[in-house]
Order: C-alpha cells, then structure tokens, then sequence
DNA sequence: TAATAACCGACTAAATAAGTCGGATATAAA
DNA sequence: TTTATATCCGACTTATTTAGTCGGTTATTA
C-alpha cells in the first residue's frame, strides 16, 4: 500500500543518471547500468519524452539529453505525468464507487488526500538527486 | 499508484461509524448500511479488534465498541495495523531489489520516504471523524 | 546500406487486492 | 437445552493492476 511503481521508480534512476551525466545518454546505457530491463527503461524514457522532461535524439549515437531544470518540476507534477492522477482514493476521479452515497469518510479523506498531494507538490525533482 | 487499499478505506468508515453511534455495532449493520461485502466487513473488524482497537462482543446483539480514544493514534500506525509497513518502495524492508546495488535514487527515496511516513505519523485518526 | 537508437502498440506474466466459502466458537434469549 | 446470531479463522477464487515481453517502424549516422 502507497507504493510507487517500478515505472516511476525507472524514471526517477533515469532522470537522476541523464542529470548526473550532463551527455547524451542512451536507453540501453541505463538499462545496462541499473539492470532494468530494456524495453521498459525504453518505453518510460518515451513517456519522459513525451512530457517534455527530456529531449529525444534517435540513430546511432542517439540518445537522452535533459530539458528541464529540476528545480522546477515538483515530484507530484513528475509522477503524474508518468502514470497519471495521483490520490489516495478515487472517489472525485472515477465515479464506481458502491460506498460513494453513505461514506461517510468522503470529506476527510478528501482533505487529507489535499495535504498529501501538496506535500508531493512541495519536493521538488532536485531532491532525487541530493 | 499511491492509493489506500479497499481493507483500509472499509476500516476508516468502521472506526468513524462505531464512534459516531457510541453504541454496539454488528458486522452487518455497518456491512449492509455501507454497501460493504459483509465477509470481508467483518474480517476487518477482526483485524481491529486483533490491533486493539475495538472490544468484540460474541453472540446475538453482540458486536464491536471502541476500545480507544482516536486522538492517540495516528493514521500510519492504524493503517500499518491493518496493512503492514508502509512505504513509497521496499528496498529496506526485504531485499530482493535487482536495482539495490547501483541504485543512485536510494538515498533520497529514503529521505522523501521518511518524510511521508512522518506526514502520516502527524494526522490523527479523529481527523476521521471532522 | 547496415547498424543503431528512438518510437509504438499489443500482448503475456506476475503480483497484489478484493471478495467468497465453509465451518468453528461463544452467548443470549426463547 | 436448543436455536439463532454474532464473532472468529483460514483457505480459496476472482479481479485488477503492475511488470515485463515481443514484433515491427522510423530516423539518422557512419
């Protein structure tokens, strides 16, 4: 329970790795290095793309580059952007929930779920590599 | 990712509805009133009243009363009474980790761990109950 | 033009969470 | 003393989510 997943834990050793190594840094590289399997680090670096965090340069001697100051990005926004909302519960994101009508832990949870998220909201990515 | 788990949620709406009604409360009635699946209901009551939290009451009319004051517990421990340990990534808990060698996210991970724990450490559970 | 790296989606496998089942024990009331 | 109702307990099945794999495409450099 409130586990982060190995798809954000793989992004965040990357991210780490690409900003350590201020050069371009391949998929495999990584993958070598960390002994994650390759098609995964491959399709996380994608999404990382994707969402801005990284420049993708492809052929040979292609690679990674970092295109973001750390700073700037907090561990909430990161993480969501690789595997979507985050929250303790889904009762305001999807509305399945047999218990949603009488629970009567709807309010409580719904402020804690905000100071956790702030607290998310306040790391930012710098600290994964201090 | 992130999430409580359905055992924890079903055990918050208990421990809120046995306080609001200082009253006996059966499995069933918090069960059927919730629209929670009736074993599994009482399987957690089960675990609470294991964790000391509640006094269960055997045979007809019996049931489950507060055994403590909430303000006493915080929601890490009574989510690890009913969960296990918590925390973002198991790296030290068991060791069975491929990346725990070279992992250079290990020592932050743990920091921002330590801190989530110590966010949880600091909500009470009457937070439940506002 | 061959090798290498990113890109993409569909798929399978493993792990975890959620829910079910069968039966035991205790107790209060008829 | 019997019956009904409640807790108690462990093994089991099902569903959902996470993790990992596979096959093939596109871009680029040497």
């Amino acid at each position: 329970m409130l586990k982060i997943t190995k798809k954000t834990e793989y992004a965040l050793i990357a991210i780490r790795h690409i900003e350590d190594n201020k050069i371009l840094v391949s998929s495999n590289d990584i993958a070598k290095q960390y002994d994650i399997p390759r098609e995964l680090m491959a399709k996380t670096l994608q999404l990382m793309a994707k969402a801005g965090y990284l420049k993708a340069i492809k052929g040979p001697n292609g690679g990674y580059k970092s295109q973001i100051s750390l700073e700037n990005i907090s561990l909430r926004e990161f993480m969501e952007s690789i595997e979507g909302p985050l929250g303790l519960i889904d009762c305001y994101t999807s509305k399945d929930c047999k218990q949603i009508n009488a629970c009567n832990i709807k309010d409580p949870i719904k402020r804690i779920n905000k100071s956790l998220l702030n607290f998310l909201d306040n790391i930012s990515l710098v600290e994964i590599t201090r």
